[in-house]
DNA sequence: TAGATTGTTAATCGATTAACAATC
DNA sequence: TAGATTGTTAATCGATTAACAATC
């Protein structure tokens, strides 16, 4: 199969969240009416769909539901994912109690953190485990993706603790040097970064290139 | 002045975490050293550089600390950016506390809710103040910046009365839709999404595709 | 049939990589 | 001088856009 951009992925995930927005409402969508709250343009909602077969209506457009199921599947979105927190500080906390995990087909079901105040306990109905633990833990409970919210100084460790474990998705909040970790797939989320795509924008903006 | 991809803004970005990490071990890096551990090559790492001067020595590499200052004024780093967080759930109470903002250049100054039990009081010294004070309070104050942890569906009321304030960034944890906010620059982080990058890999390693 | 919109091919554009002269 | 590494140009690669025949 040809190889699918990191940007493409990422068009469909948008696409899916949008139909999923307006499903019950509207039957049928067109090309156009996809690209625009997105950002994106017509030809490049046809041509990222196409990648994957052709699912429209010529003259009518895409159905929605249709369209809906479709992305969920090339997505891997047909079942939900086992997911541990890994942290459970302030960041990790708030993960627990994120609704918009579960809504969109992510099952916390374990958390980890070193602090034996909070071993032990459950937060928002999810158990609190030993880091000690995690390689046991993490293959009872049969977890498939890890979300990092330690310290950074930790980030490493866990990383290579959760590959052992057999998990082979990661995402970290804590900034990780990506490395070549293959075959785990992980994923930055670097708060400061992002902010720094903003300052530069800021910056050139007001030193009046275009 | 040339248009400067996002991609390579990111890496520029990456660049200079990484060179801050290693700032006092080593006095100079070349393009390859540089390279390697941000998943880039020592080409691009020239190249990214290239379009904005030229900062290296030729059969040395780069000074360390010089190439900080460089990418920090690339990046508009050179000063302290003033920053709101509204909405004080759980996300933006981790927010408030997170020592990851600070670090690198930026200072909530500022925090915004709706509920009438927190507004008035402080978090980690950040006064709260009620949504509907935004607009003045964020002149007042200079906010630069805004980051929204609130529930979806206010998010966009909030992206356009920050606007009207003079705030020309925000990056939000809730999904919102771009569109077309010309002149303001707006990011969204989202998790789910970001999720569904990992589930995608996973899936269609899963089947067989390279 | 006329109008709309897909799916796909070809053209364009931009970003990455390779290569190498310049030079420390 | 020999070895290393930059800065930059040219070559390649891949992604986006344009265009249009197919068809609902």
């Amino acid at each position: 199969m040809k190889k699918i951009s990191e940007s493409a992925v990422r068009r469909l995930s948008l696409y899916l969240r949008l139909l999923r927005g307006i499903a019950g409402d509207q039957e049928l969508i067109s090309s156009q009416e996809l690209a625009e709250p997105s950002g994106s343009t017509s030809a490049q909602v046809r041509k990222d769909l196409s990648l994957f077969g052709s699912f429209g209506q010529r003259g009518k457009g895409y159905s929605v539901p249709e369209l809906i199921d479709t992305l969920e599947r090339i997505l891997g979105l047909e079942r939900r994912w086992r997911v541990a927190v890994v942290g459970v500080g302030k960041l990790g906390s708030a993960l627990l109690g994120y609704r918009g995990l579960s809504e969109r087909g992510f099952d916390v079901v374990v958390a980890f953190d070193v602090d034996t105040e909070k071993v032990g306990t459950e937060l928002n109905g999810i158990d609190i485990c030993s880091i000690d633990s995690l390689s046991r833990v993490v293959r009872e409970r049969g977890v498939e993706i890890g979300i990092i919210a330690t310290p950074p100084e930790e980030a490493e460790g866990i990383v290579s603790r959760l590959a052992d474990a057999g998990v082979s998705a990661v995402l970290s909040f804590a900034p990780i040097e990506l490395g070549n970790r293959d075959p785990m797939v992980v994923r930055t989320m670097d708060l400061a970064l992002e902010l720094e795509g903003l300052t530069f924008a800021l910056t050139s903006a007001r030193n009046g290139d275009s």
